[in-house]
DNA sequence: ACCTTTGTTCGTGTTTTTACGAACAAGCAA
DNA sequence: TTGCTTGTTCGTAAAAACACGAACAAAGGT
């Protein structure tokens, strides 16, 4: 890479792509997904149920943590995790409406029929 | 990276990744926009409205259709592209349970307002 | 006092991603 | 023929992502 380029795109596609991002490792969607089913903040207990060791899953939830979905709690010296509500609903419309608009009609590429597909 | 660990989280997760990995780039979005928008197959002059060079752009379509979202199709020595409207759906589909399945209640975390934000 | 758990930071190493130029073959146009 | 566009492959290089061990501080338990 010579330079990132990511900031010469239109400022919605690099919005959503941070989304997309974000979620585009298996370990930070079972953490996400873990935190919407017990609604339980989460403590370091849960890298028993991961296939990575704690420091890995730390930076993980980092990485969570940089775009907002996550949002810390101290309490009793424990550092608990939860997801940020605001945060999710807002990555569920920008996502949501970025699948909805490349939706295809059914019909779709009928017209490619006499076309010979090379993969 | 000593190993590759993705492998070791379960398949639903690691087939969700995979798609959001294909979406996380703002030049992939502006392919798969483009495309749905014109439903025009892709030909090579598209690559004057990208910051980015021939050969750079032609990798992230190749990623693309590595994922099965984008086919090519050969007409008169041209190569043309377009969605795959079957592999689009399952797309969709797929991310869209997520999104749902991590949809929290607009009651959530208030049991947390006694917490201290720490970010 | 000692040990354990917890969360984090630092440093390191590997893999993957991103990006480009050079080069090439194929097709078309002058 | 020559020149141009098009699509691709190759090699290269830098950045980012991924993963871990070591080490540390703070808190809790025995």
């Amino acid at each position: 890479m010579v330079a990132a380029k990511t900031d010469l795109f239109e400022k919605e596609l690099q919005e959503q792509a941070t989304f997309f991002k974000a979620l585009a490792h298996p370990a930070r969607l079972q953490i996400i997904k873990y935190l919407a089913e017990t609604r339980i903040c989460l403590t370091g207990d849960i890298s028993d149920t991961f296939p990575l060791t704690r420091t890995t899953l730390n930076q993980h939830i980092r990485e969570l943590k940089n775009v907002g979905l996550i949002v810390g709690h101290e309490k009793e010296g424990k550092t608990y995790c939860c997801l940020n509500l605001e945060k999710m609903n807002e990555m569920y419309s920008i996502l949501s409406i970025f699948l909805s608009e490349v939706q295809l009609p059914e019909n779709f590429c009928c017209e490619c029929g006499e076309f010979k597909y090379t993969y």
